[in-house]
RNA sequence: GCCCGGAUGGCGGAAUCGGUAGACGCGUUGGUCUCAAACACCAAUGGCCGCAAGGCUGUGUCGGUUCGAUCCCGACUCCGGGUACCA
């Protein structure tokens, strides 16, 4: 009988249904486990090659440990909020909670295709109001919360009204840990909408590559970096990597060191009085006259008060609120051309040229508090705004900013710490002997750092402080495809819609764009109030609704609380995570920071959400894509580069290129082929070999082709012809090579289009290899090989392919391995060896589950032989341990070896436990064959097998002899034999007379079970 | 720039308390079956020399420690990830 997994896998899964063998519940009679997959955004390209492989893995697991006797809770959501839904709808006019639906429906349909263990009676979807009305009794409970930094935690806001009656609403609003306040944001034009850091990545919004700007808008905020240090602290105890540790401890920045007063001093020429601004006058200091909550002083941040002796001078973010305070009238013009020019550098203009050095004097001076020197004080946009106090003090000699910024504005370099020499460059080391530092000479810099923070503290100059580099998480979007903020405005006053009233329902709309003076589409709405009272028209951002769903699952349907206390004491928190690793800053940050919060309020029992976490690689695809361009200008000359790292030149002059002069070529991806162009000025080249390394030097050196490097899917225009970048379907393209004719069938649109890299008359396709995407037309569907191959194929061949954590390419070949695997280990069950195209009938009789058996199945009840037995054991023993570390591939490798090793075995002692074994792996066809054994029940309530050691034991060894360090012979020995007795045979061992030549080894080395080493 | 990780056959990858490098799979070659092809099965397969026995060489490069190094140490090259004026 044939491997039939097209009748198999459907069989088994409505079995699976029909029982309902996935549902679990609270039972406190067994130990709990709790198995959670990143929800995926329901897209609408559907599930692809690369989301199943974390939630294979995942399944493994939740099944073996269900094997092994665990209660595992299971559970699969959506992600169902998010921005490409409300763009589609801006686009189709197609209401997003439609689409949203539809992928969603699709999304369960792939994944029961293959074969989840999920208990689906506790998915959830963000944008159900009976999901998000707790994601909105969070935001209001924030709202109603402040960190007590004392306590270390949250308390609610009634108690500091209570603590502090002179606190105005105003002032609350500054400590709320859900706030509204106005600060610098990200905003995104092309998405009408402003974005939390996490979501820009290089000046660039993360969705959609669209530029990003800084802008200062009134927002919702939530207060994470109250809990910075509880965040840090508690990554110590998670089982993460420590690659995923260190993304996280770096994203919180923690630095430890002092913030220091500067009095801010009027030299004669500090002619401040004359118009008033006052404070940068020295002289009214003097007198003490004019003393506004320490106007003169100017507070800085720093990690190194060590070198505070070389201070020279110091530097204020051009954001600075006391920029032009402290700006002195004949300065004036100067810093506010500064300023505006600071203004209108995108974010992305800031980071291209961090190297150029700007800057603008005040013409105001600060005093250095412990040399008395006067130094005086500039506005650079290299300090920032939203870091420490947004002021520096500059130590040119041991800090290279400072230094460059001193060499630009010829500023004196004072070195305080022995070391480099800072002629020619900072000295930034932490180490060697204060010099010119007066109080401190001679001393460690650890220990000048120490005296410093004590010298600083007792002198009253300022205190120790640390600071951190994450900052409150921007919570407006100015969107509609989102939770509603739960915030009406009582005559002006945020006020938080009651608890009960939840859910704030998303009002249906029709016109999904932002309205005319760009406000978010909630503003169109009307009747968008609350007893009368506008309604905040900003929605939450997309981690919103992730950062407490682990929560919801354990109790779904629960309508009074997020979590009953039943539930939640006995899930507490996942036990095990899976998911990529692009969530280290954004998702994990902020569920993280949603559970502490939670569980300051008593609402759940666990610190932190995710015991432990295994970050799955993604799945890559390769993307194809053809320029399109007029040749008519002639300016354009398409060059092929090939493998070897050489190129040619398509074109009739073969002499076009010159090695040297390739710093025209546009690198469209890093591996060969790649395709480059050259322009025709610089034509005259001579031919010759470049290797891709230099090309790619040589391109990246001008600042516009590098970043087309980056974003190489974006048009490209050079001397104003532009290249437009086509995808092409994976489909229509074999061996690089475009089929030009199914390419013109399937985008019309460009039937008449000509295309860079002609070669041999075909269109030569560039390519990539990244994120599957549809806009890419680089998915692969999981779909077509459940259909070609069977689930139970596609789950080990996703795992076979190498580690979990690494990401690697999609690619089929291989997949046939595993495929004659399964069809040989369903072969051992069957006389006919499986093959069943010879001819064996299948009868009628009737077994098991009710299924349709051929006479040619058999189970022999004979005893295994010692060698069966210890194959069994090895490969339960093996199989085991790697799945318990993950190693998933070395797992199916072992079940690989052990049928190699069984050949044919037909005995029910070794193929009972063996299927039990492979069942987490290829659930369908272990089930079947379990229920074929003649079980009524389904094998997933059977007991894992466990190895055991007495199968195992050796009795002799085949020792490699090695002489002088080089394997040379081996030799067969018993174990259990006395180092001397080993090293005697193998003396006496022809091969070791041969290698000694009649000398006696100067020495021998013996590891019983192990290996000899003979040394001469 | 800084921080972290990595580099093993034609390919994906095994093996790290320092002890037989290349498990398993793919691919390739040869064979069996077949009228033929496909499937399936059997065998070989790091490189070099050799009819063979066998030898030499081999885990990015150079050096060190050791009886013995893919593994430890030092220097370097390349690749990947994180972060980027964080004071």
């Amino acid at each position: 009988m044939e491997y039939n997994f097209k009748e198999i896998e459907p069989r088994r899964r409505s079995e699976w249904r029909k029982h309902d063998i996935y549902r679990v519940s609270v039972d406190p009679s067994r130990p709990k486990y709790y198995v959670l997959d990143m929800f995926p955004y329901p897209s609408g390209a559907g599930l692809h090659v690369g989301h199943p492989l974390g939630y294979i893995a995942s399944d493994i697991y939740t099944r073996y440990k269900r094997l092994c006797g665990f209660n595992v809770l299971h559970p699969m959501g959506f992600d169902a909020f998010g921005l490409p839904a409300e763009q589609y709808a801006i686009q189709t006019g197609q209401h997003p909670a439609t689409t949203t639906a539809q992928n969603v429906a699709r999304y369960r349909e792939q994944m029961d295709k293959i074969g989840f263990s999920y208990d689906w009676s506790r998915q959830i979807e963000t944008c159900d109001p009976a999901y998000y009305k707790w994601t909105q009794w969070a935001f209001v409970k924030m709202f109603e919360s402040w960190y007590d930094p004392e306590a270390g935690r949250a308390r609610p806001i009634a108690e500091l009204r209570a603590l502090r009656p002179e606190l105005t609403e105003e002032d609350l609003m500054g400590y709320r840990l859900a706030y509204r306040a106005e600060t610098m944001v990200n905003w995104c034009e092309a998405l009408g909408t402003v974005l939390a850091n996490d979501e820009v990545v290089g000046g660039l919004s993360e969705r959609g590559g669209h530029p990003v700007e800084q802008r200062r808008m009134m927002q919702w905020l939530l207060r994470v970096s109250a809990y910075a240090e509880r965040l840090l602290g508690g990554l110590d105890g998670l089982e993460w990597s420590d690659s995923l540790k260190e993304i996280q401890r770096g994203w919180i920045g923690k630095s430890v060191g002092a913030q220091v007063f500067f009095n801010v001093a009027g030299g004669e020429e500090a002619a401040c009085n004359d118009n008033g601004r006052g404070e940068a006058a020295g002289r009214e200091n003097e007198n003490g006259r004019g003393e506004i909550d320490g106007g003169e002083k100017l507070e800085v941040f720093t990690t190194r008060p060590d070198t505070i002796y070389g201070v020279t001078f110091m530097v204020i973010a051009p954001e600075h609120e006391r920029a032009l305070k402290l700006t002195t009238p004949a300065q004036k013009a100067e810093v506010e051309r500064y300023i505006a020019a600071t203004k209108k550098r995108s974010e992305r203009e800031r980071i291209a040229d961090t190297k150029k050095v700007t800057g603008v004097f005040t013409g105001s001076y600060a005093v250095n508090p412990f040399s008395g020197t006067e130094i005086p004080i500039y506005i650079s946009d290299y300090v920032l705004a939203g870091y420490g106090t947004g002021a520096i003090m500059a130590v040119p000699a041991h800090d290279s900013r400072d230094w460059a910024f001193a060499k630009h504005f010829d500023l004196p370099i004072v070195p305080v710490v022995e070391g480099g020499d800072v002629a020619e460059a900072s000295y930034d080391a932490k180490s060697g002997q204060m010099i010119n530092s007066d109080l401190i000479n001679g001393l460690e810099v650890k220990d000048a750092i120490e005296k410093m923070f004590d010298q600083i503290e007792r002198r009253g100059l300022g205190r120790r402080k640390v600071n951190y580099r994450l900052r409150d998480a921007i919570f407006s979007r100015q969107r509609y495809w989102g939770e509603p903020i739960p915030i009406y405005y009582k005559d002006g006053v945020a006020t938080a819609v009651p608890l009960e009233k939840l859910p704030l329902e998303l009002p249906a709309v029709s016109d999904f764009s932002p309205t005319r003076s760009g406000e978010p589409p909630l503003a169109r709405v009307e009747n968008w109030t609350y007893e009368g009272y506008p309604l905040e028209t900003s929605t939450m951002p997309g981690f919103a609704g992730s950062s407490a769903y682990y929560i919801r699952y354990m109790d779904p349907a629960n309508d009074t609380a997020l979590v009953s206390r039943e539930a939640d004491d006995y899930w507490r928190s996942v036990d095990l995570y899976m998911g990529g690793i692009e969530h280290a800053t954004g998702h994990l940050i902020y569920s993280r920071f949603w559970n502490k919060f939670l569980f300051d309020l008593g609402v759940v029992a666990e610190q932190e959400p995710y015991k432990k976490l295994v970050n799955q690689g993604m799945i890559q695809g390769r993307s194809n894509f053809v320029y399109r361009f007029d040749f008519s200008a002639k300016l354009i000359r398409p060059i092929i580069v090939k493998h070897g790292s050489e190129y040619l030149s398509k074109e009739e002059n073969p002499d076009a290129v010159k090695e040297a002069e390739a710093d025209y070529l546009f690198h469209a991806i890093k591996d060969a082929p790649s395709v480059f162009f050259s322009l025709e000025k610089y034509a005259g080249f001579k031919e010759g070999t470049i290797t891709k390394r230099e090309l790619y030097d040589a391109v990246m050196r001008i600042p516009f082709f590098a970043d087309l490097t980056r974003d190489y899917n974006t048009d490209i225009e050079v001397d104003s012809i532009t290249l437009t970048p086509l995808h092409v379907d994976i489909s229509l393209v074999k061996n690089d090579v475009l089929d030009v004719d199914a390419f013109r069938a399937w985008r019309p649109e460009f039937a008449g289009a000509q295309f860079v890299t002609e070669e041999n008359g075909k269109y030569v396709c560039g390519w990539a290899i990244e994120k599957m995407s549809k806009s890419m037309y680089n998915v692969v569907n999981p779909d077509m090989i459940v259909e070609n191959y069977g689930a139970d194929t596609l789950r080990m061949y996703e795992m076979f392919l190498g580690p979990l954590e690494q990401s690697k390419p999609w690619d089929t070949n291989g997949i046939d391995g595993v495929h004659k695997f399964l069809r040989r280990f369903w072969g051992l069950f069957w006389s006919d060896g499986g093959r069943g195209a010879n001819g064996v009938p299948v009868s009628g009789s009737v077994q098991g589950g009710g299924v349709p058996v051929s006479d040619a199945f058999r189970v022999s009840d004979a005893e295994p032989t010692p060698e069966e037995l210890k194959t069994l054991h090895k490969t339960i023993k093996k199989v085991r341990e790697d799945i318990e570390n993950f190693s998933l591939n070395t797992s199916v490798a072992a079940f690989m070896v052990c049928l190699n090793e069984l050949g044919k075995c037909d005995k029910r002692a070794v193929l009972e436990p063996l299927t039990i074994l492979l069942a987490p792996f290829a659930p369908h066809i272990a089930d079947e064959l379990w229920s074929l054994m003649g079980h009524a029940t389904t094998i997933f309530d059977e007991k894992m097998p466990e190895y055991n050691p007495e199968y195992l034991v050796e009795n002799s060894f085949d020792y490699p002899v090695s002489v002088n360090g080089k394997l040379r012979f081996k030799k067969t020995l018993p174990l259990g034999l006395t180092v001397a007795e080993i090293e005697a045979a193998t003396l006496e061992d022809e091969n070791a007379a041969k290698w000694l030549e009649g000398k006696a080894p100067k020495k021998m080395i013996v590891v019983p079970g192990k290996i000899v080493n003979i040394v001469i």
